[in-house]
DNA sequence: GTAATTGCAAATAATTTGCTGGGTG
DNA sequence: CACCCAGCAAATTATTTGCAATTAC
């Protein structure tokens, strides 16, 4: 644990919008001017691989990053791009899709997709 | 409709694969030897614009397409990287995500990742 | 002390775009 | 004959990697 990845990953946890590395970059390099990009795009798979933070890489170009590690879905605006966190269940029986496919099931993905209450208005 | 974009269409609609838009360049080229990839993903980008195809760009570095255009889910096999379609129904309310976080959801994507049968056996 | 990790810059991968000319209505 | 679209190649975007120097344990 050195300290660009302790610092790559309290900017990951202490932020609620889901960054993106740039951003993450961004911040990371108030604390420790010369650190870069590399490294932090090194250490953001490091400690994805580890479990300590979420990858993000839906329906866009580029990844987005989330400090929320226990299983919960997203809302994307297709018009400003947020990304808000869900704490909602649903009832999404992997035993039914092994059922119809014949094959094992770790694990799901489930994102919605609208227009967030500020962009409604337009 | 240009014959590059009727080509692209039936490459599409006629595979199962999900392919990537370099094998749908180079099934394209055997009709039309001398189209180009920037064709390819011109027409791909109008196609799904169109909703003649879909775009899948999840977890993944590069988009696959998909000639099913109805609301279907996907499996993705974490080794070998194989999508396949799942036509099977969730009760998934957009009404309780709305309530939950006062939203306008207009549809969502729902994936499920694992290993497929002939991945499973090592 | 040694192995892992950094910063830097160049490389890569996928996709997009500018330009010019050809084909179509 | 006006214009949309193709082909080509260069540009862009996000990310990865090679290398020599540094740091962590």
């Amino acid at each position: 644990m050195t300290k660009q990845k302790k610092i790559i990953l309290e900017v990951v946890r202490s932020s609620n919008i889901h960054p993106t590395a740039d951003w993450i970059y961004e911040q990371a390099k108030k604390e420790l001017p010369d650190i870069s990009l590399g490294t932090v795009y090194r250490n953001l798979k490091l400690l994805r691989d580890m479990g300590e933070i979420l990858e993000l890489n839906w329906g866009s170009t580029f990844s987005r990053y989330d400090g929320i590690t226990e299983n919960h879905y997203h809302f994307v605006c297709k018009k400003c791009g947020k990304i808000m966190d869900l704490h909602l269940r649903f009832n999404i029986s992997h035993e039914a899709v092994e059922k119809a496919a014949s094959i094992n099931v770790e694990s799901h993905r489930l994102e919605f997709y609208g227009a967030c209450t500020s962009c409604d208005q337009d």
